[in-house]
DNA sequence: GTCAGTGCAAAAGTTTTGCATACAG
DNA sequence: CTGTATGCAAAACTTTTGCACTGAC
């Protein structure tokens, strides 16, 4: 399991490189630990909390918060990852190389929860069929309250 | 079809207004129009937009943007309005009283059209259920090429 | 009349930009 | 070497707050 992730992790760093390249842009350490602080913390992050774990985990690397964003938003645009932003708590990123999937939502807590559903998506393929529509993608993401939120509610 | 329109929102106006007088708050004009706006808009708005749009369409009122987020932050947690936000730009608010509707949109001319799914829903019911969240709402959008797109995609 | 609501301006919080220096290619 | 990337600080945005005044109840 753990060489199935490393793997990952390798081929999604050269696909990172790859596309730097491509658009003769650099690769740097700054780069590779924000690339790499994404895909392990299985999370998505405020690139305010990214810049704290950095700084934490790399003290020596003296990231500033401006290099985080300015990649973040690179890798948002080469759609390596992917961005959600909500509540007062600005945007999240998330890496994009994973499986498809959607998102569910605590209103209370913001947990974010993945999850899949093949009979969803057909679904959406057929009522884009029934309205003429060549489906290319879709934005789907439920919102509630997760069960420990739920629990506190009724605590009070 | 206007008169059940009206209907929908005097229903959510006098829920409003109960909701308010429940708390203890009062009902005001510019409440009232920040309501009203995003009523009568079937888009999903920014604070910023919002603003600009009762702006230029009650002058006279003289709207302060700290108000708009007021109200739109009572009307989040009175669970009339909901913020989602996605993508690059900020927040954005939906009413979460209107009647249900999702939207699929064509990437190319940028048509909306609206559909209900009844075996989605209660697809997603299911999945919170799953996930041990109690659900309030979703965001649905469908993103393709419409049939009128792809026939002009043919002819060139 | 009382007390919450409002607009304004200032403050707090986010994200982007300008600039001199560092460093990848 | 060249030119992009970086850190820092300042600027540009976005959202919230403090305050004196207004207006709903």
């Amino acid at each position: 399991m753990k060489k199935l992730e490393n793997m990952e992790y390798d081929a999604l760093l050269s696909s990172f490189k790859k596309l730097l390249k491509q658009n003769g842009l650099k690769f740097t350490t700054q780069r590779e630990v924000i690339l790499k602080t994404l895909y392990s913390n299985n999370d998505h992050f405020t690139p305010d909390t990214l810049y704290f774990l950095i700084k934490e985990k790399y003290p020596e690397l003296n990231v500033g918060i401006a290099t985080v964003y300015r990649t973040l938003n690179i890798l948002e645009s080469e759609d390596i990852a992917t961005s959600i932003s909500f509540g007062s708590q600005g945007k999240k990123f998330e890496l994009g190389n994973k499986p498809h999937h959607d998102h569910i939502i605590c209103k209370k807590c913001n947990t974010i929860i993945e999850f899949e559903d093949k009979a969803i998506e057909k679904r959406q393929e057929q009522i884009a069929k029934e309205k003429g529509f060549k489906l290319t993608g879709h934005l789907m993401q439920l919102y509630g309250i997760c069960s420990k939120c739920q629990k506190e509610e009724k605590g009070e």
